[in-house]
DNA sequence: CAGTACTTTAGAATCATTATAATGTAAGCT
DNA sequence: AGCTTACATTATAATGATTCTAAAGTACTG
């Protein structure tokens, strides 16, 4: 199983449920972003076999940790995880409640002039909100 | 009252519970970030009239519709408003979870390449996380 | 294969936020 | 001023995402 190595490495075991999960999220080369719910109507519909949602949460906050999945930070009821954690940004329909990504090249370089003391910079995200 | 006015010219009846938090929000030069919870703990120490939860939640999506809050996109279990709605960024530093104001002539010119069919760009907000 | 630490699970609990619907109040009109 | 009506406030209930609990299951180690 091609996941298997992934999860052990990174010192999670390869459950059925983890190994489940990363299918849904990593068999494509698409990357894509999606809530929890999102997750769990996908899972249950790709199998018959289900996962219970408290493992759903789970792994995905263990996935996060460990740098498999980003939350974007965004207003919403729901929070939003992308399978895409290269550095980059998103633009935010805000009629449709959509994201979308807009990759690093297509913003100008972002210079932080301002320095905080005692603290790094850990990440730079942009989020560009979109009206008709 | 320096608030009647400024409620009025919106379309908002000054009420006593508006004025209230108008006194609260915008009577000090500096501006500041808050939860509703820190809102309503703030607006309890300064007077013994209290006003109801549903109240503030109802006012400060108003003043937030009507352009005199801001909420900053970010992912946290509660909303983070902002009496400055000039066009700004922010500073998160994950440790304190603190949000720190982060001028625009402290970014370099964002310049937003990619564009998207029959939208227009509403805002540009950047979030820098910090850590130590 | 036995032991142990990690996982999964259903369901309960929590917590921010929103809805409800009854009561109160500001503004316009005569 | 008094009437009227639309807008506001309120306590409380409802909602919904997320987290907690603690019991049962499973992967790994020796």
């Amino acid at each position: 199983m091609k996941y298997t190595e992934k999860l052990r490495n990174s010192g999670l075991r390869p459950t059925k449920q983890r190994l489940q999960i990363c299918e849904v999220l990593f068999k494509s080369e698409k990357t894509f972003h999606f809530t929890i719910n999102d997750l769990a109507k996908k899972i249950k519909s790709m199998s018959n076999r289900k996962i219970s949602l408290a493992t759903i949460y789970n792994t995905v906050h263990a996935f996060e940790k460990k740098g498999y999945l980003k939350q974007i930070p965004i207003n919403s009821s729901e929070a939003y995880f992308d399978t895409n954690v290269s550095d980059h940004h998103h633009f935010y329909d805000l009629k449709n409640q959509k994201l979308i990504d807009l990759e690093n090249r297509h913003v100008g370089p972002i210079n932080i002039l301002k320095k905080i003391n005692g603290k790094k910079i850990k990440s730079v995200e942009v989020l560009v909100k979109l009206e008709d």
